[in-house]
DNA sequence: TCTGGGGTCCTAGGACCC
DNA sequence: TCTGGGGTCCTAGGACCC
């Protein structure tokens, strides 16, 4: 078979978190669940059973519409680091049938099954195995899209949800994608959707009729890649041609809703340096020098603001971190008014400088000083915490506030911390 | 009953440099 | 002296995805 024809598997597990719940706790089958949180709390739905969605719960739906919508449901807590697990086992299954595997997230594939023929024979048959391996190997059920193109492929496992396998043979492309509403193409959200309503474009079809020229004028540079795709076919952007491998993350951040409002600015900046703490603990795990941090500010009505500065020297410790965050926070708050959440973003990622410090030749004085001890003393309290568990985060801050202590109020008497 | 948290990508304007 | 462009970096905001 020399077919000039890529084969792209999607492969989407089916409501996963609520399945993952389910593994752990049998009872929960067949009944409305809904994970993400309890039903009083400030939140979203992640993810919502199929019993539950008969009652028109889906996710990032507020938990408390759920809710009224479905006062029978269960409410579950996510617990990320199951589905992680899950997720690792499910990628082991794929990678047994092809190595050319992107998880695209945490419960979703790409696969390029172009020229496994031999091995599995035909797209439909491979599928199938795969997912029959999938449920005797995980407990879990998954829906496969097989197409040409990736964007194809996506869309065309949303159409074999649950629990399905759907193939979309060469050459039908454009017919299996005209019928579809717009909105099933991945890229087009609510807004774009509206947009598009008014130009009285509402099918796929529609959109692959119209000219590059016409998508440009009215929606920029990626206008022309929708019309592409409205064709079926993997242009740019979201969906480039090659099933490629992870570069590592572009940013890492944390973020915080308050259970109520607050403008206690005690409050409010000790949230901002538990934020810092925990991104730049994960910093340090990816081995990553921040150049970019970033303030997210949302006030009660909602409206947010961020503030990013890109100092002179990248870093990975919380307090470089940290001091930063408080300059934008300081220098960008309205004192009094009440805050809803609060977020710490770091962007813009440097190679690692070298072991001895490449940092410290540069800077002089108290600085580097005490850039040398932060990096010394935050690798203790990283060990500690590696050693003692998450829970000693509470350890690894307190430790900090009486090294911190000494910096400020002793600085004849410190010394450096052991390793 | 309001609206999470972790990300990616795109746009657009201004600074700054050649 | 009114007027070039191209390129890159930085910042802010927004759409979108799971």
């Amino acid at each position: 078979m020399n077919s000039t024809f890529k084969t792209y598997f999607h492969v989407d597990m089916d409501a996963f978190f609520v399945s993952v719940e389910e593994l752990f706790d049998p009872s929960l089958k067949g009944k409305a669940v809904v994970v993400g949180g309890q039903r009083d709390e400030r939140g979203v739905v992640s993810a919502a059973s199929y019993e539950a969605r008969k009652f028109g719960v889906h996710s990032a739906m507020p938990l408390r519409t759920a809710a009224k919508l479905c006062p029978h449901a269960i409410f579950v807590d996510g617990h990320m680091d199951r589905y992680q697990e899950c997720s690792k086992k499910v990628y082991a299954v794929l990678n047994r049938f092809t190595p050319k595997v992107e998880m695209a997230s945490i419960d979703e594939a790409y696969l390029d099954m172009t020229g496994t023929e031999r091995l599995f024979g035909p797209p439909l048959k491979a599928a199938h195995a795969l997912h029959e391996a999938m449920k005797s190997e995980t407990q879990l059920n998954c829906s496969i899209g097989i197409a040409t193109s990736r964007v194809v492929a996506k869309i065309t496992s949303d159409q074999a949800k649950p629990n399905g396998v759907l193939w979309v043979i060469p050459g039908s492309e454009s017919g299996f994608l005209a019928p579809l509403d717009v909105r099933k193409m991945p890229g087009i959200g609510k807004v774009t959707e509206q947009r598009l309503h008014e130009l009285g474009i509402r099918k796929i079809g529609d959109l692959a009729k119209l000219d590059d020229a016409f998508l440009q004028q009215h929606f920029g540079a990626w206008g022309a890649a929708m019309a592409a795709k409205a064709r079926g076919e993997d242009a740019g952007g979201w969906f480039d041609a090659e099933v490629g491998e992870d570069e590592g993350p572009k940013s890492i951040s944390h973020e915080h809703t308050f259970s109520e409002d607050t403008r206690n600015e005690a409050d409010l900046e000790a949230t901002l340096l538990r934020l810092s703490e925990m991104v730049g603990r994960r910093l340090r795990e990816h081995a990553l020098f921040a150049r970019t941090v970033q303030l997210k500010l949302r006030y009660t009505d909602f409206s947010t603001i961020t503030r990013a500065h890109t100092p002179d020297s990248p870093t990975q410790l919380d307090t470089e971190i940290y001091s930063e965050i408080r300059k934008l926070f300081r220098a960008n708050w309205t004192r009094g008014r009440t805050i809803r959440l609060l977020g710490v973003t770091t962007t813009n990622f440097e190679a690692q400088e070298d072991a001895s410090g490449q940092m410290n030749l540069l800077s002089t004085g108290t600085t580097s000083n005490q850039h040398q001890r932060w990096t010394q003393a935050t690798a203790m309290a990283d060990k500690l915490r590696d050693k003692f568990g998450d829970s000693s985060v509470v350890l690894g801050t307190s430790l900090k506030r009486k090294l911190r202590e000494r910096v400020h109020e002793n600085p004849a008497d410190r010394k450096k911390p052991e390793q």
